[in-house]
RNA sequence: GGGAGGAUAGCGAAGUGGUCAAACGCGGCAGACUGUAAAUCUGUUCCUUCGGGUUCUAUGGUUCAAAUCCAUAUCCUCCCA
């Protein structure tokens, strides 16, 4: 199977720019580009699932450079339905080290900063060297540029596609690069990129972009609501990960280990048979965390992920030791027990309940057990009795959010 | 600079003097069913010492009573210059 057939096969193709660019992938030896604005100080899984295609190319011969933008992310890239908050200097630095330090640990590749070469350019160079190549017609055309055009749009955010094609123009001419990856929404910005060295250098650059990973709902993976999946492993642990991808819906499990995992054609046709015969066993979810877990935080933490998730979801629960709960468990999320504690105040003040109001509805709901039995009465009063072994408890508020207390 | 319109809970959106802690939809959370899945159904979704308390951009005002009326400010959108 040649580079493009494989790309194909998961799913992983959009668009392209142009028809030439299957030869020259299948061919090897392209220097691509793709990138991301330091929006946050930790890529989460929606970064991973994106720049996996860097060390998907690298395996056929091709060179990945991973871009930081720490001038784009000064400006920020129009979203759809409004205008982005602007974040201080000094956040973005922040973000920008965070992210370069995560995306060399990762991936493994060279990671450039477009602040290198943007800060340098003055106003009238800008306008002169970029902005005369840019009509506003085009700009306006832009789908980004136009779903905005109601709700409004800064000159700032406008002109990010500039700085975008200005990226793709600099290193098409310093470091070779004539390719740039990126999801779908970047499509505008790698195309005004195109033309822009087209314009100038009279060269030909090409683009691709691939689907947005999405599940039925056509909600963004790794998108949970409130917190993101962070591919820092202090800011989300393994076991929360491992929750997250095992928990994944059946009918989406197939395409996310061809978009997501290197396993092979026959490998994840085996686990799709294997899927469908018996779904409620979940090989092919488990494959998928082990592949994710293991390329992000290595074989160790992915075991104790599996480990942990074994002994909290199977009836190994209730012969577990206090032992057991410490040596093992260390990645649940902990809470502090003051023997004598209301059970209401104990789930507000560990911040597991973020009100008594809804402690209340949590309790009389049937959605809180201690060490695996169902706790309803409000007035209960935490005693020794209801430590395993005088010395920590399971505490389980809904059917899969475990933590773990202990006393001081 | 001139004119018009707007700002309501996480989001969208009703409400234009009391019956408003504020309809409805989405989202969230929980329960049932299951397989730690999806779909579906049910409940719930400001805080509370369960008496009540604090909310509808902000500040002042009118009124027995304000999300609702008035004034000023801030922000946003559109049109004209």
């Amino acid at each position: 199977m040649t580079l493009y057939e494989d790309l194909q096969w998961r799913g992983l193709i959009q668009d392209i720019s142009s028809p030439e660019l299957i030869e020259k992938l299948n061919k090897g030896g392209l220097t691509f580009y793709i990138g991301t604005d330091p929006t946050a100080d930790s890529m989460h899984i929606g970064h991973y699932s994106s720049f996996l295609i860097s060390k998907r190319l690298a395996k056929y011969g091709h060179h990945p450079l991973l871009l930081v933008g720490g001038a784009t992310g000064l400006i920020g890239d129009p979203k759809p339905d409004a205008e982005r908050p602007m974040i201080t200097k000094e956040e973005v630095e922040h973000n920008f080290k965070g992210l370069k330090k995560q995306a060399e640990e990762i991936f493994g590749f060279e990671v450039v900063n477009n602040w290198d070469w943007t800060k340098d350019i003055n106003v009238i160079d800008f306008l002169r060297d970029y902005g005369k190549y840019f009509n506003v017609g085009y700009m306006l055309a832009k789908d980004k540029v136009k779903s905005r055009m109601e709700s409004g749009i800064t000159f700032a955010e406008f002109s990010y596609m500039i700085l975008q094609a200005l990226d793709f123009l600099y290193l098409y001419e310093n470091r070779g690069c004539t390719l740039q990856v990126a999801g779908s929404d970047q499509w505008g910005n790698i195309t005004s990129g195109i033309e822009l060295i087209r314009k100038k250098l009279d060269k030909e650059a090409y683009g691709m972009v691939m689907p947005l990973v999405t599940d039925s709902n056509g909600k963004k993976f790794g998108k949970t609501e409130g917190n993101a999946l962070w591919l820092d492993k202090n800011k989300t642990s393994s076991y929360a990960l491992y929750q997250y991808l095992i928990n994944l819906e059946d009918s989406m499990i197939i395409k996310y280990l061809k978009m997501l995992t290197f396993l092979s054609k026959e490998e994840i046709e085996d686990l799709e048979k294997k899927h469908n015969a018996h779904p409620e066993l979940r090989e092919a979810h488990k494959a998928l965390a082990r592949e994710i877990i293991t390329d992000l935080h290595g074989k160790e933490e992915y075991e104790k992920a599996v480990k942990i998730s074994e002994c909290l979801f199977t009836e190994k629960i209730n012969e577990l030791s206090s032992d057991d709960i410490i040596n093992n468990l260390n990645d649940v999320p902990k809470f502090n027990i003051n023997i004598g504690e209301n059970i209401v105040d104990l789930l507000v003040n560990s911040q597991i309940c973020s009100s008594k109001r809804e402690a209340r509805e949590m309790l009389s709901g049937n959605a809180i057990s201690i060490n695996n039995q169902k706790i309803t009465d409000l007035e209960k009063v935490i005693s020794k009795e209801d430590l395993i072994d005088g010395k920590v408890m399971l505490l389980k508020k809904g059917k899969k959010n475990y933590y773990i207390g202990t006393i001081d």
